[in-house]
Parts: C-alpha cells; structure tokens; sequence
RNA sequence: CGGGGUGUAGCUCAGUAUGGUUAGAGUACCUGGUUUGGGACCAGGGGGCCGAAGGUUCGAGUCCUUUCACCCCGACCA
C-alpha cells in the first residue's frame, strides 16, 4: 500500500471522552471512529488489524477440529422464549419489529440458536462429539457503553458450542478449548492469565476467564504467587458490596492489599486488573434439555447433548493489544498484529534518490509477500515519524539524510532504537526481523 | 432507569450571565513560497441551517417550550 493512496486518517487530538490509551489512540490512528454510543466504524487500518485477529482464532480453533458456521444477526424472539433467557436477559437484548410486527432479537450470544441448528440433525452418537463455531457480530445493549472497543455494544465474537455424549468427554472439550485459547492469546502476544469465573447469565457449571492483564481493566482477579492458579475475585467473596470495593479500586491501590485467602497450594496471592477476552463454560443440559435437544446412546436411548460453550471478544482483543502495548506515543502493535510490517518512510520525496530507493525497497519486499506500506507523501520528516509512531508499524525503515553515506536505519516501534544499515543489507537483515 | 453535563467549522473549543452589524480561535484542508532528521514557517483562501422543531421579539448562537443525540456519576450487566 502507498501511503499517498491509503484512507489513514491520523490526527493530532483524541476525542475528548476518550480516557484510555486504546480508545484515544484507535481514535488518533485512524483505526476506528465512533458512529454512535458503543458502535463504531473500522477504518481500513482497524479491518486490517481485526482480520489479523480473526484468522488467528480461526486458524488455531480449526487446528483444534472445531467448524466453523454463521448463524443470523437477526434471531426471532420465539427462540428465546423457549429458553427462558427473553426474560432473564432483560434489557441487553435488542429487540426490534419486521414488517409484519414480529419480534426479533439482536443476537447477544447464541446458545438457542445453535441447539436449534443441531437438533435433529445431529442424532447419534456416533457423530459426537462436534464443536460449531462462528465469528459474528453481536449487539448487547449496555446500559452504559464506554471505553472505546472494550466495552461496545457492537462488538465481533467468536462464540463457539461444543455437543458431547458423556461428562467425560465434554471435560476433555473443555480443557482442549482451554489449552486452544492460551495458544491464540499467547500468538497475539499477549500477557493473559486464565482464571476461575463465575458463569453469570450464561448459566452451567464449570467456567475459566482469560484476562489480559492492564492497569485499566474493569476486572479484579487474584493470582498464585506460586502457581499458575487464579481466580476472579467474584468468585472469592459472596458479599456482592465487598467485590465491588475492590473492583473500584485502582491496580495501585491493589497492590497494598492483603488477602486472608490462601491459595490451594500454600502459596499467596496477588491482585492483578484484567481485561476479559476469552470465556469458557460447561454447560451440561441446561440448554439441550430446555430445547429437548437429543441424540440416541449406544443403546438407541434418547439423550440430552451434554454441552460447552466457548467465547472470544474478538473486537476487544485489538484495543486489549493496545493497553497492554503503547507508550506515549502511540500503538505497539505485535507482529501478528501490526496493520502492516514494515513502513517503508522517504524522508524527503523530492530527493529522487531517497525515493527511487523506497519504490526499490517498496518493490522488493512486496514480491516477498511482506506486509508493506510506503510512506511517498509530501511530509517532513518529524511528521512521519510521529505518524508511524502513532499507528505503530512494527518496523520502519528510514531512508533520509544518511542515505548519502550508503545507509539507511531501520526503527523498531517496540524498542524505538533506529540501527543504521548498510543500503545493500537492508533487505537481508528487514527478512531476518521478521 | 435515577442524577448531572454538553451539543457552535472535519477535530479540540471560545462566544450564551446582560439578545443587536457579516459568528470566532487553534488545528485540519486548498493555493503559492521558503523549508526538509522529530507533527516547521510566511502569505492568501475555502469551509457553519450555532443538534432539531416550535415559540417570544423589530431582531435569537444567546431567552422560553418540546425533542433528539452524545458524555459523566450511580443502578444494571460481561
């Protein structure tokens, strides 16, 4: 991509609501711009970056021999009233009128529906277990949304449903997706830790969070000093008042708690401020058994699905990247993340020689399939680098006023060291980075 | 849902207590010039139904009513 030809619309000033790195620098990178209250536009760098994300879940669920489907946006209400959920779920639910006044629901999740896709197609157990997966947009009406792309109303997912015929074998599922889920997490590049969880709305018994750890995280998890233990803290105290004393407090203020509990292994736990972007449930039948959902036993016996159920805020991930990754100047994007790897910047334009050299370069590494960008516009060069900054190309190379001595620099957005290279090197030693 | 706040240029915001020519600044954008290693400078220029509707008035960005949107605190909730 020529930077002269992109839609990158950067900018000096974050919106004045944003308070978090992430939203202010998606906001300033011309990654993302808000179009209403938790819905938001993904500008091509913030495409870029979701579908990065997207393949990594997808590739490592099919890996992991989940299938994926798409289920409708738009579910009929009956669907929910069957589950008991059109109640339970209350006001999150979006509920909306066709033509004939019928109602709809914005899928918040997709539980029902994907019963209702397997029932009496799936019938034996022969044919279990099956684990069906999708990434789709989901809508929860929040009350109040709020942080950019951690807290949305639209939001992508990937929410993904597991049948079993046994206990047995729904626990293997359950410990597959969770081993599943720290490669994704640990691809992306991120500091996450899984923990112990309450199963909330959802329902079922058994359930693990993945929290990316951030100061700015709206979770509260305790984890072993020891071992890899962890758990949310909602699911240490019963006192609802006392859990939010501690979610209100700061991850400082955390740090000069103490805490009574001691974790099974002996050792002491330590507070942390996650940000939630991976939960996974077992189900049992709570949901076959409200749809009457069956498949025949060995012995030709009807039998409820035992079920999981697994979720990624997919959407999410791009703004927990960034909390965990910035400095003052913008993104830190991981290599499985940045828009694009390389930022091929001419310092000067009208020098030809600098920019014969960057179409080279620009040239070259695109025959290599490297992910490339050349910055050919008319700005100085302070302005490009703070640019590149902002957005946060894992590397750029900087071809200016050195270039007279046969030598470029390449810029780790990571270190932000600027390493002088021979010309005739710059492209063996760019292969050897990434 | 309760309480509060804000809507004026693409963005960040003055101007509104006390109504009065043609509505401002910074930034962004366009033109020309000078610059060319950290968001540079000079000159010129375009851009606004002052959130929307109604009302009061000779006259409304400013006053009144209604309404919509966004934000903050709380409640609720992943």
């Amino acid at each position: 991509m020529r930077r002269s030809k992109a839609f990158i619309p950067t900018s000096k000033e974050a919106p004045s609501d944003a308070i978090l790195a992430s939203h202010q620098f998606l906001v300033r990178g011309g990654f993302i711009n808000q179009q209403g209250a938790g819905l938001y536009n993904y500008l091509p760098l913030g495409k870029i970056v979701l579908e990065k994300i997207k393949n990594i879940v997808k590739e490592e669920l099919d890996k992991a021999g989940c299938i994926e489907v798409q289920l409708p946006f738009v579910t009929p209400i009956s669907l929910w009233d069957k589950s008991g959920r059109a109640d339970t779920m209350g006001k999150e639910m979006l509920r909306v009128q066709d033509r004939h006044d019928k109602d709809f629901v914005l899928s918040p999740t997709n539980e029902e529906a994907m019963v209702e896709l397997v029932k009496n197609r799936v019938k034996s157990y022969k044919n279990l277990p099956i684990n069906l997966y999708q990434i789709n947009t989901k809508f929860r009406d929040e009350a109040r949304p709020r942080y950019g792309l951690l807290r949305a109303r639209e939001f992508l997912m990937k929410d993904g449903y597991s049948f079993h015929a046994s206990l047995e074998d729904m626990q293997r599922e359950f410990e597959l997706m969770e081993a599943t889920y720290k490669k994704i997490f640990t691809r992306l590049g991120l500091d996450f830790r899984v923990v112990d969880a309450d199963s909330g709305a959802i329902g079922g018994s058994g359930s693990k969070e993945f929290h990316v750890l951030a100061n700015s995280g709206e979770d509260t998890i305790i984890v072993c000093n020891v071992c890899d233990y962890g758990a949310n803290i909602e699911t240490i105290f019963e006192d609802e008042s006392k859990i939010e004393a501690y979610n209100e407090k700061s991850y400082e203020q955390l740090q000069s708690q103490t805490l009574d509990v001691k974790c099974k292994c002996g050792g002491d736990f330590s507070f942390k401020k996650g940000i939630e972007v991976g939960h996974i449930f077992e189900l049992g039948d709570k949901y076959s058994a409200s749809l009457d959902a069956k498949f025949s036993d060995e012995n030709g016996k009807p039998q409820a699905f035992l079920m999981a159920t697994f979720g990624i805020g997919v959407s999410r991930l791009i703004a927990s990247v960034i909390e965990q990754n910035h400095d003052d100047n913008g993104c830190i994007w991981t290599k499985e993340t940045t828009p694009y790897l390389i930022n091929i910047m001419v310092s000067n334009i009208k020098d030809s020689e600098q920019s014969d050299l960057g179409e080279k370069l620009y040239t070259q590494l695109r025959a290599k399939n490297v992910e490339v960008i050349l910055d050919d516009t008319k700005e100085r060069f302070g302005f490009k680098m703070k640019d590149a900054e902002l957005i946060g190309f894992a590397y750029t190379i900087i071809i200016g006023k050195e270039l007279v001595n046969g030598e470029v620099q390449i810029y780790d957005r990571k270190t932000t060291e600027k390493v002088s290279v021979n010309v005739d090197d710059v492209m063996s030693k760019i292969m050897d980075l990434i």
